[in-house]
DNA sequence: GATGATTATGCAATATAGTTGCATCAATGA
DNA sequence: TCATTGATGCAACTATATTGCATAATCATC
């Protein structure tokens, strides 16, 4: 877990029952260093605890609209889960190897938006600005040049 | 069609066959303002020629990794396709309603990035940035406020 | 042209990711 | 204790995409 999230906090403040499916999913996804897919959280905690793959769909949906949670695109077919931005995890764009599908965090600082532009002059409301990286991944280069 | 855009010199430049098939998949997609599914396509092209729709998704994936066309991860699951930018045409950012699932194209600068940082510091190989604006569109704004 | 090789397309089956409907269980408040 | 609400499980289903293999079209060579 992460110094600054107390998750059982976290859920309560976000309104929602600290139910213990949920603190599994939560802490499976906040102990991870890169955001997961529905698929990997359900085999995560299914080593430990039985659950359902439904029960897992329903809680990620669940806490993305509760903001405690958000869904990256991953560039591949499965959305991938991360932790929210908050006071202490700033917003951070993702890299997507096209090779492997490897989803990986990048720094927060790494690019840096202007979007005035956009909020001036856009008629929706905008929620969310979520920027994806595509390329090769390090070790997917490396595996290339090796032959 | 754009004034710029010859499909079949497009898909020549890009090294493949310009078949029937192909052309209308970029016609179809050329002719839009907003990147369309493969099942958007497949149904497009379908009133007028019979296609198959493992053809179109095969068309698209080729035209992918040709870089005539360009996939964009739109927020919901299926992909939308739009042309690859090129001279003529700008990347630009999208945005995608989480209220109706629309997908549109922004105007190229009403967002502003600098990656200098990015590719400073990114051990792999960067290809393409992508931006997802995610919030309500103008339309679902309005049918929100009318009850 | 005819012939063989290559590429493009079609079709059926399958895979993957996510969703729905309904039953049951657990917690909460009267 | 009972009724109500919310959480979970389970089975069936839907949407999206992919695979394997057969056929048709195209291209290069004779």
């Amino acid at each position: 877990m992460c110094a600054h999230c107390n998750y059982q906090n976290l859920l309560e403040k976000a309104g929602v029952e600290p139910t213990a499916n949920r603190l599994q999913v939560l802490a499976v996804i906040g102990g991870n260093d890169a955001p997961l897919t529905a698929a990997e959280v359900f085999a995560t905690i299914g080593r430990f605890h039985p659950i359902n793959r439904v029960t897992v769909y329903r809680i990620l949906d669940l806490l993305v609209r509760h903001r405690v949670l958000e869904r990256i695109s991953s560039g591949g077919r499965a959305a991938h889960f991360g932790l929210a931005p908050n006071k202490y995890h700033a917003p951070h764009p993702h890299f997507c190897c096209s090779r492997c599908g490897a989803v990986i965090c990048l720094n927060p600082d790494s690019l840096s938006i202007d979007a005035d532009n956009l909020h001036k002059t856009f008629a929706g409301e905008v929620d969310r600005i979520e920027v994806l990286v595509e390329g090769i991944c390090r070790n997917c280069l490396k595996q290339r040049s090796n032959h």
